[in-house]
DNA sequence: TATACCGGTTTCCTAAAGTATACCGCTTTC
DNA sequence: GAAAGCGGTATACTTTAGGAAACCGGTATA
């Protein structure tokens, strides 16, 4: 990386080409984990504090339990999210974010952020 | 909005739900213009420059010409990316980010944070 | 004259994502 | 004793995303 940043008048395809392949795979990662329709909603639920079941598909309109099921499972092995039992009668079940879930603030701030204002625009233009 | 931001501790489920609902909203708008596995990836790419369609899919690893071209066609409508036809034989086309394009710049930088990070834990832990 | 590049399109296909609906044992409330 | 809430699972289905391969007319190159 001997180029500056805002260098990019005569930069060669070929280099250019490495530079935006460095970014495209952390990029890809990120996504791989992130992906589908509920999962950062999911989070993003979690963030407001414990949930239960019931209460995290309540939260999200359209959330069919069998996808929550699923979901929640994925963010597990993933660490993003824990899974708590309790042993009362019938079990108790709370979800909670894990410090490593909660790295995913800023993120989930900047997808905020970026959606509100995309919402507006669109709202405006019609 | 009558609570403090950091005021969770005797939130009612039903209050909270509706703080989690406005956040919601907005991400599942960027999502839906955003998720897939390409069109993120396409537009870093169209970050570094100006590019010819085969020249992108040279640089995203995996990309077909037919999700390319398709997808290329919904940043279009999104106005995120613009395509420029020059009247040579045979044609040259070239994409390039638009100025809208562009506000999602801090969004991917982050998910480019979040994903090397991760990268790194991932590759640490095996 | 054959090959390769350009910017795509077309067709066929599979795997994964997502939806709908019903159900389970258990317990509290009406 | 019926209904509803809990934390899910099971089954069946539709829809979408995505991949593989072939192909198109036009042009330049060898």
């Amino acid at each position: 990386m001997e180029l500056m940043e805002n260098d990019k008048r005569k930069l060669p395809a070929h280099i250019s080409g490495h530079e935006c392949t460095a970014r495209l795979l952390p990029v890809k990662d990120a996504l791989d984990i992130l992906s589908g329709k509920w999962k950062l909603q999911i989070i993003i639920s979690l963030t407001f504090g414990k949930k239960r079941f019931k209460q995290i598909q309540r939260e999200i309109p359209g959330l069919t339990p069998k996808m929550l099921s699923k979901e929640l499972k994925e963010l597990e092995i993933n660490e993003l999210a824990s899974r708590h039992v309790y042993d009362t009668s019938p079990v108790t079940v709370e979800y909670e974010i894990t410090p490593y879930g909660k790295t995913l603030k800023p993120l989930i701030e900047e997808l905020y952020k970026w959606g509100a204002k995309h919402r507006k625009r669109i709202i405006a233009r019609k």
